[in-house]
DNA sequence: TGTGATTGGATAGTTTTACTCTCCAATACT
DNA sequence: AGTATTGGAGAGTAAAACTATCCAATCACA
């Protein structure tokens, strides 16, 4: 298959398919002479992914190219790939040094018994969350920390279950899992939330 | 206070003061003559409100607008507004016309027996990520969309438990709520990944 | 009361990101 | 033979989110 039958495939402009092989978020195809090369379906299902990725969860080209190199490459270590993969996922955090620079994140790690890991960029994701709901003037109580940590510690814990036991696969399905089911969750709380407001309907006013 | 006083209490250059009053994102202050107008602690509650809504929640200028229209003036019915706030945040998905427009969406919340409001923004954003995740090659089983929404909901029941009474204070959390807290969600989701995967370190390799 | 700093408001410039377009010589199809 | 397409490189574009510059009208204080 060439380029532009590629580019069919998955329904993007020839332009965006030599875009992104630039970008190298897809592997070069074979080179059958100066002018041609040869693509196939794991070209295909690597596009489909790219673009799920930037698409769907939303990451830049930036992002999804560290994504996917560690997808390609994983360690054998999950925890440590997938600390990784979580640094490159958004909102872009910078770690922060001194003396306790994540106290609300500790103090709520603390609370739901789960390891503190201050290398773990989720961790000073969670304090820069917990820190803007705090300055918009809607802070998060222990009690609603402790009932969502607990929930989606039962949630991870599903998809943990499911992990597959070869150890390359189960780090792409770790990864994968934690970014595309990212978008899958955000919606279902949006769905769930307004569920809740419709069976509540017709406020008193 | 002047402009300088409100950009140093927040945290801002005053040029991006000046910018966020340019777009609406911030109500003018009180003009004590031509050159000058007077701000209060409102407006200082509100840009922090603002850089929750671009920083942390990630939302663009235009989105945070859109949210920030509803809460200053919600409708009193908080399904409606709520589902206008939900519209206004991302992904943008373009609304689909056409006969079942979406099947993945409507399956799984029939399977969840939730209201199926095809109106409702976050619809579209679930079909979307769903087949997002599918055409990426990592579909969402019937059985982890069970337990994700149901998890969700319970999610979302506490939430709303929680709802004020008073009708716009009740439109203003929910809305805010949902926005405000969905970088917390993800993050603990993220570190509950992380936990879960400490526990099984050392894959078999 | 003068005088240097600050203000609101308007306009223009900058930077980043994610494409998208144009070229071109080298094939490939018919 | 002749038209179309390709890979590859480089330039161009469009939107978004600031950021900087100007300017005339105040302010603030010495």
């Amino acid at each position: 298959m060439r380029i532009s039958a590629l580019a069919d495939a998955v329904g993007l402009p020839v332009a965006t398919v030599k875009f992104y092989l630039r970008e190298g978020l897809l592997q070069p195809g074979v080179a059958t002479s100066a002018t041609q090369a040869s693509y196939d379906e794991s070209h295909v299902r690597r596009l489909r992914l790219v673009r799920a990725l930037i698409g769907s969860v939303g990451l830049s080209v930036q992002q999804a190219r560290a994504i996917l190199e560690l997808v390609d490459d994983p360690g054998d270590d999950l925890y440590s790939t997938l600390g990784r993969a979580v640094g490159a996922l958004p909102p872009a955090v910078e770690r922060r040094e001194g003396d306790d620079p994540y106290p609300r994140a500790r103090a709520a790690l603390a609370a739901l018994g789960q390891v503190f890991d201050p290398e773990y960029a989720a961790v000073a994701q969670l304090e820069s969350a917990l820190a803007a709901a705090e300055s918009a003037g809607m802070p998060i109580s222990d009690e609603r920390l402790q009932a969502y940590g607990d929930l989606l510690r039962k949630l991870a814990a599903f998809d943990l279950e499911r992990m597959p036991d070869e150890p390359h696969a189960a780090v792409e399905y770790t990864v994968l899992g934690t970014a595309l089911y990212e978008p899958v969750v955000v919606a279902l709380r949006r769905l769930a939330h307004q569920d809740e407001a419709a069976r509540r309907r017709g406020i008193p006013s």
